[in-house]
DNA sequence: CGTATAATTGAAAATGAGTTTCAACAATAG
DNA sequence: CTATTGTTGAAACTCATTTTCAATTATACG
């Protein structure tokens, strides 16, 4: 999906357009890596040099609550985003490089089936993420 | 594995037996339900109330490092802690009581080898966990 | 076009979880 | 019993995130 459709999708829930919010959001749109807020911060102030760190902070809330970009749990911590995809993906991510790659994993139904059957649980949610080194980091 | 062991590997390695290590530990250790940093405290406290915040997380520090204890991630933040288990365990989490349930879950390899295949990526380690409803609280 | 309005902005102040510092204390080995 | 060294809690500190606020600006409507 497009920044162009992004910021669509922001207007279509009652948001304004701005300049900040379009820097942002490109910055964002445009990245395959898992950004913290400082990091978007910093490279979106290149399109827009005036943007405040708590515009950016706002921005990343309206985003995740449209889902049009989801949290990357790490080691470290869980305050990093990435634009999120169709459906149900999950995250593979280099540890070295920080790309992430989204993949569909829909062969997990069976692994949940056979765990609501021992344990009694309703699944309702899982989280995957996988993480190693991509294929460019290999090679170095 | 009982708190009384989780002292004794703490002891193994180096680290002093005391009271408010002990009532960290045995608070962890008897608990089924992830808790927070604060949790502890509150809950440790009424076995040693002169217990300090500062000795919760030194505490968290080192049975984290010994692999006594992991990370469980929720929407919220990631900041909550819960025994760990032997092994590769994921993590069956109750959204409504917070229970923990910790299951075996090796049928992935076949899932990351098919990613492996398909992104070329070296596949490290990953993370699954799943929320839902357990078998008491789906009853009310 | 103006103009009204309500959302948005960035700076500064406030918050709050987590960490560091430090002097007093206490577990352990000998 | 004593020396050593790890541990303690309080207070100070750090730093990411949130709140406050007055000024600005996008948008709808005349």
């Amino acid at each position: 999906m497009s920044a162009e459709a992004w910021l669509a999708r922001l207007k279509d829930n009652g948001y304004r357009q701005t300049a900040a919010r379009q820097a942002v959001v490109e910055t964002i749109a445009q990245t395959p890596r898992a950004l913290t807020p400082l990091q978007v911060y910093h490279l979106a102030r290149k399109r827009y040099p005036a943007l405040g760190l708590v515009t950016v902070y706002r921005t990343l809330e309206k985003l995740e609550e449209l889902h049009l970009i989801q949290r990357v749990h790490q080691e470290g911590g869980c305050q990093a985003f990435l634009r999120a995809g169709q459906g149900h993906q999950h995250i593979l991510l280099c540890e070295r490089c920080q790309r992430a790659v989204l993949f569909e994993g829909d062969d997990l139904q069976a692994l949940f089936d056979h765990i609501s059957r021992q344990t009694g649980f309703e699944i309702r949610d899982h989280w995957l993420q996988i993480s190693g080194l991509c294929a460019d980091c290999r090679q170095k």
